[in-house]
DNA sequence: TAACTTATATCACCATCTTATGTATATGGT
DNA sequence: ACCATATACATAAGATGGTGATATAAGTTA
């Protein structure tokens, strides 16, 4: 759909490697450790997406569907996040995020985005610049790897 | 095209969601599963920094000094590191990557190369480019997350 | 309605992390 | 030189979060 000219200035193997690092540099800047990598990430997908199944859920993470029951399990445990009946298809469970659960992704990412702000500080604003020039890129080629990423439907979203 | 040197361009609260979102298309990518997130984070910086202590790679991980003690055993059952005395301390152990070590370290980059090549395809060119440009920034922002990132040495190695 | 598929849950097991603690080697004050 | 303390790593026991196999209930098809 759209364009991919002769030459493609990206180095892959180097891109690989770099966000590798930078993988690793959000591990370190994440807050202590009460709610997994995955729960987080599943938490994000369902405020920024809407209400989605558990198997979609599961997909989307790359976990298996029994992980994710389990996780949404732990999720609706602290309020993060609940289970509704889908009205379409009684087997099913639509998965929603919490107005707890929005504070608490708000919060967390108040905190890391302060850490990021003082490793900023110690980079050259030309790199500032460049990462904030790429951010809108790098959103969406990670959209890419989600396979649905934002397509299906971002849904209004019931408040509780 | 960018640089705005007072101001700081960089909305950190977007950096922190787009960043995560990066963090799990890079697990989304990963190969299988038979060595950890942090064991390969681990190879890699051993490789990036020549030879470590034990601790020392405790710290760049942030995790605790046992957990690095079990994953550099399991490094080493599968030969992908090895444990060498410290000669200036009889308590310490130098951690070192070996050649099998390496070889797996670019099989893996190689195949989540491919795999990004892939994702890369469907975005703009335009964005692309913003993420070529923005790599080596996002290698010093990373490098400056790890406490001691390039600084201390890189150490020519001792090949084995 | 029987046979099959699909969505979720449950179970047993495994990997990897944590905290608490043990052991050996350094190091510093006397 | 010696004892107290600190440091580097290892070990043990428990928690957490994943996997594969399988159960259950609800849609789907013929």
């Amino acid at each position: 759909m759209e364009s991919d000219p002769p030459s493609q200035p990206v180095d892959e193997l180097e891109l690989a490697v770099g966000l590798a690092r930078i993988r690793t540099m959000m591990r370190l800047l994440d807050v202590p450790r009460d709610l997994s990598i995955t729960s987080l990430s599943t938490l994000a997908n369902l405020e920024r997406l809407g209400p989605r199944r558990l198997t979609e859920l599961a997909a989307m993470e790359g976990v298996t569907q029994p992980a994710m029951t389990q996780l949404v399990s732990r999720l609706e445990r602290e309020e993060l996040a609940e289970r509704r009946p889908d009205p379409s298809d009684g087997r099913a469970v639509v998965v929603a995020v919490t107005q707890h659960g929005r504070a608490e992704l708000a919060r967390r990412r108040a905190v890391q985005a302060k850490r990021l702000a003082e490793l900023l500080a110690e980079v050259p604003a030309a790199d500032r610049a460049a990462i904030a020039a790429a951010l809108p890129a790098l959103e969406r080629l990670a959209a890419r790897a989600h396979g649905l990423a934002d397509s299906p439907a971002p849904v209004p979203e019931v408040s509780e």
